[in-house]
RNA sequence: GCCGAUGUGGUGAAACUGGUAGACACGCGACACUCAAAAUGUCGUGGGCUUCGGCCCAUGUCGGUUCGAGUCCGACCAUCGGCACCA
């Protein structure tokens, strides 16, 4: 009888005894670090979704172990942070308290689900001895320039009552609480990732990801390339410098636009509407998202009257307006209107009858425009006539030196302009913004640093890390704009590290994800409380081999993380500048075809399943579900179906050879010969396919292909002799045991095996026993699948052709009709043309 | 609106560079074992015709390339995800 408990149990035992997992750092030869994204400890415990990964991580990592790497696979908690917090403020309880719950809980499932696990080795952000460290990064940041404050208008979220980064806003809503989030203009610390945009863009081309999630960080970084052009403003010494991508159509500029923010910087005296001006300006920096949304993007803005731009161009006069669609943040927070090829200036334009002027003719580009051919005439002369908006490319028109020239060409040449009479010049621009680090809450690191009134914001010394985050009762938000650290008297007061006179510290914590940013370094060198990394080890296993983890970090934790090692880089820490040189991204796993949630009542909970399956049924179920790129879709009928194969392939283990063969059929020899020829190449061929399907991260055709070899041996066992079921069972052994550890384990033993499996060669294939001698030839009449034929393997198109000729199917279906071609693919089939 | 992914039986899904569509499972049906059930095993299982030899139709829809298309090209539809006044 299977009994999981007991051999989970005893497998268990074995690893933890050996320490099989733990690899020498400093001596491994064949170095492979395989690591999977950290779980963050929700109180609910393991979610099957981090199941799901981490088990095809761990299949792989077993896999590479047995090809003979010497595997680090590293587990650690992501315990920092708000998510844990808000939990712990739910039920009423501590979040030290909860924490130590949760670790417990978390490790004791860890164990559970087979993982080969280093358990020497683990990593807990919210430990004094790691964010000491992300306090020491923090300081290296802020030495580089690269930590800075500044006032800004940032996400604040109203329920979790902290700031948040442009990253953890997803679609107007906190990533951790699904809370909309207001704009608000604060202090903040922020890191200077915008500095590492053009790098983080162009190392893209190069790192194995997931296509999806390069994609996503490439538009998140969001690269525009343009240019800047000077607009001298009327009677004054300003400028307002613009940025566009379109600068061959700066002749159809009829107006300048600034954003709100962005007038205040103007010399407004001699603007007659003064007033109304700020009254615009004072609403629209009230407006928060959701009233922009709620507006239906509505466009609205106030001309500054009196005020005057020239067309560095065609030195006309045109107006300067202020509206919200111009975003201060972006480019220069001033824009050209081209209303004419810009479907927001048209917008705007038609809105406050401002003048539209034609400068790019669409006529000869008429696929491009995406408009049926009838009606294309029709529109041409609306767009030439301004009454209609055309933002695609054209050939320029009322544009100067640049008429006649296609859009491309014009850019280039408007720009060689602008640049030689000094009215601008070429530009890239980002949309990736700096990284808000601070967080008004209290689970968290302290962000090391004071402030002095005489001296300023000053840094904390190196040597006196970490500041401790202190214990406080009390460490609910209160939404003040300070964290919950503001309260705690002894830890605000201290003394400025530079001049030694009264300072108070900053009492904001920073954002969780700096602790993800940079786990992965520290995996190599716990337990060493003298200095964050270790060179040498770095070295040896960085970067990742393979980084094993969900999509959705595509723009957080994954350009984090890059952001980090690029810096740390910089600083001479390292070598390398990309953290991951494969990541793969797996999908989502839902059950029934609906995404669990809570308030659903439909999430599956693990530790259920592996109680009754246990944990080798739940992993290879997991991992059979479909492509793990894909996720999958869970169902409970499919979880026993799965348990029915594991009993079945346990059965395999507990006939004993030379039993089974008393009851051996007494076939002719013959015969018996060649079901073994069949098995060996079974074996083969299954070898062969499973490496393959794992090499490709197809983990649900590799399990198939198991299968079947296990239906196969299970129907012949007793045909088979004892040497043939043997050495089979010894190769299913190894080839199940990435999949199914505890049970690859108990069947190695099973069949003679002293250490672990995993200590095992990965068995080798040859590829003439894998292929078959005999195929079914398929003969296909006008492409179409008329009969099938046994023949050799190596049948030439000659024979072949005489051969289907002769079949008297085919001569039917020929009859007199002439052949006019015959089409041979070796080893498939033949196909003739009549 | 823009970008991306996906669309194949009753269900989850396979199909390497264009070459037997539906591997492997789930479910269902029949049979065997059983007094019976469960468990297990064996066989069958895309749809429609059939003179039981086979034939026709089928990979979201329409068209194209090809001896041959789930796969390549073009247009469209649907679902999901990301971004969203980014100049």
């Amino acid at each position: 009888m299977y009994d999981h408990k007991k051999i989970e149990e005893k497998w268990q035992k074995k690893w933890a005894g050996s320490k099989i997992y733990s690899p020498d750092l400093d001596k491994a030869k064949k170095p492979f670090y395989n690591l999977m994204m950290f779980p963050y400890p929700s109180a609910e415990g393991l979610h099957v979704g981090n199941m799901y990964a981490f088990v095809h991580s761990d299949c792989l990592g077993r896999f590479k172990r047995l090809e003979g790497y010497d595997v680090f696979e590293p587990i650690g908690l992501d315990g920092f942070g708000i998510h844990s917090e808000n939990y712990a403020i739910k039920i009423g309880e501590h979040i030290r308290d909860v924490s130590r719950r949760t670790e417990k809980h978390f490790y004791q499932q860890l164990h559970m689900i087979g993982n080969q696990y280093d358990w020497t080795r683990t990593v807990e952000t919210y430990k004094e001895d790691y964010y000491k460290w992300t306090q020491w990064l923090f300081l290296k940041m802020h030495k580089k320039g690269l930590a800075y404050r500044k006032k800004a208008p940032v996400n604040w979220c109203l329920s979790c009552k902290t700031v948040l980064s442009d990253e953890q806003v997803i679609s107007g809503k906190c990533e951790r609480c699904g809370t909309q989030v207001v704009k608000k203009q604060m202090a903040q610390w922020f890191f200077g990732i915008t500095k590492y945009a053009k790098r983080l863009l162009k190392n893209l081309n190069w790192i194995d990801w997931t296509e999806e999630v390069k994609l996503g960080q490439k538009n998140w970084i969001g690269q525009s390339q343009g240019a800047l052009i000077d607009f001298p403003v009327l009677e004054s010494k300003k400028k307002i410098r613009v940025f566009t991508t379109r600068p061959d159509t700066v002749f159809g500029a009829t107006y300048l636009v600034l954003a709100p923010e962005m007038a205040e910087e103007l010399d407004l005296s001699r603007v007659s509407n003064q007033a109304q001006v700020k009254k615009y300006i004072s609403r629209s920096k009230k407006k928060t998202e959701q009233q922009r949304l709620e507006e239906k993007r509505e466009k609205t803005g106030v001309e500054l009257r009196g005020l005057q731009a020239v067309n560095p161009l065609n030195n006309e006069k045109i107006p300067v307006w202020i509206a919200d669609y111009a975003l201060k943040e972006y480019g220069t927070g001033a824009i050209m209107a081209v209303p004419a090829h810009d479907g927001r200036d048209f917008e705007f334009a038609k809105k406050y009858g401002l003048e539209i002027k034609c400068v790019v003719d669409p006529s000869e580009y008429r696929l491009v425009a995406k408009v049926p051919s009838e009606d294309f005439q029709e529109i041409v002369e609306e767009i030439l006539k301004g009454k209609k908006c055309y933002e695609y490319k054209g050939r320029a028109i009322n544009s100067g030196l640049i008429n006649g020239l296609e859009t491309k060409q014009a850019i280039r040449k408007i720009i060689k302009y602008l640049e030689k009479n000094k009215l601008g010049r070429r530009a890239t621009t980002y949309k990736l913004r700096d990284w808000c680090v601070s967080r008004q809450r209290y689970w968290g690191p302290p962000i090391p640093m004071i402030e002095c009134e005489e001296c300023g914001w000053v840094p904390v010394k190196e040597k006196d890390l970490p500041v401790r985050l202190p214990d406080m009762d009390s460490f609910h938000p209160d939404g003040s704009g300070k964290g919950p650290l503001n309260k705690v008297a002894d830890f605000v007061k201290t003394k400025c590290p530079k001049c030694g006179g009264a300072a108070r510290r900053e009492t904001d914590v920073s954002d969780p994800f700096v602790d993800s940013s940079w786990y992965f370094f520290r995996y190599l060198n716990t337990n060493d409380d003298k200095q964050p990394l270790n060179k040498s080890r770095m070295k040896k296993w960085m970067p990742v081999d393979l980084y094993f983890g969900g999509k959705e970090h595509a723009v957080l934790h994954l350009l984090y993380a890059r952001f980090v090692t690029m810096v740390l880089k910089d600083l001479g820490y390292i070598d390398f500048e990309e953290p991951f040189s494969k990541f793969f991204g797996h999908g989502l796993i839902v059950k029934d075809g609906a995404k669990m949630s809570k308030s659903k009542g439909n999430i599956v909970n693990p530790d259920e399943y592996i109680e009754r399956f246990g944990a080798d049924s739940v992993r290879l179920y997991l991992m059979f579900l479909g492509d793990a790129r894909q996720g999958g879709d869970w169902k409970d009928a499919g979880m026993a179906g799965m348990f029915r194969f594991v009993k079945r392939l346990w059965r395999l283990y507990e006939n004993d050879v030379n039993a089974l063969s008393l009851t051996r059929k007494k076939i002719k020899g013959a015969e018996k010969g060649d079901l073994e020829k069949t098995g060996i190449r079974k074996l083969h061929s299954t070898i062969k396919k499973v490496t393959r399907d794992l090499n490709r991260m197809s983990f649900n055709t590799a399990i198939a292909r198991i299968m079947e070899l296990v239906n196969w041996l299970g129907r012949e066992k007793s045909n088979l002799s004892p040497d043939f079921n043997n050495r089979a069972r010894k190769i299913l052994a190894v080839l199940i045991s990435p999949f199914a550890p505890y049970l690859g384990e108990e069947f190695w033993q099973k069949t003679g095996g002293r250490e672990s499996v995993f200590k095992e060669k990965w068995p080798e294939f040859k590829e003439e026993l894998a292929r078959k001698k005999e195929i079914e030839l398929v003969i296909q009449v006008n492409g179409k699948l008329r009969l099938k034929i046994l023949t050799g393997v190596n049948i030439t198109a000659q024979e072949a052709r005489k051969k289907a000729l002769e079949q008297e199917r085919i001569k039917e279906l020929i009859a007199d009709k002439k052949i006019k071609k015959v089409i041979f693919v070796k080893g498939r089939l033949i196909n003739i043309v009549i």
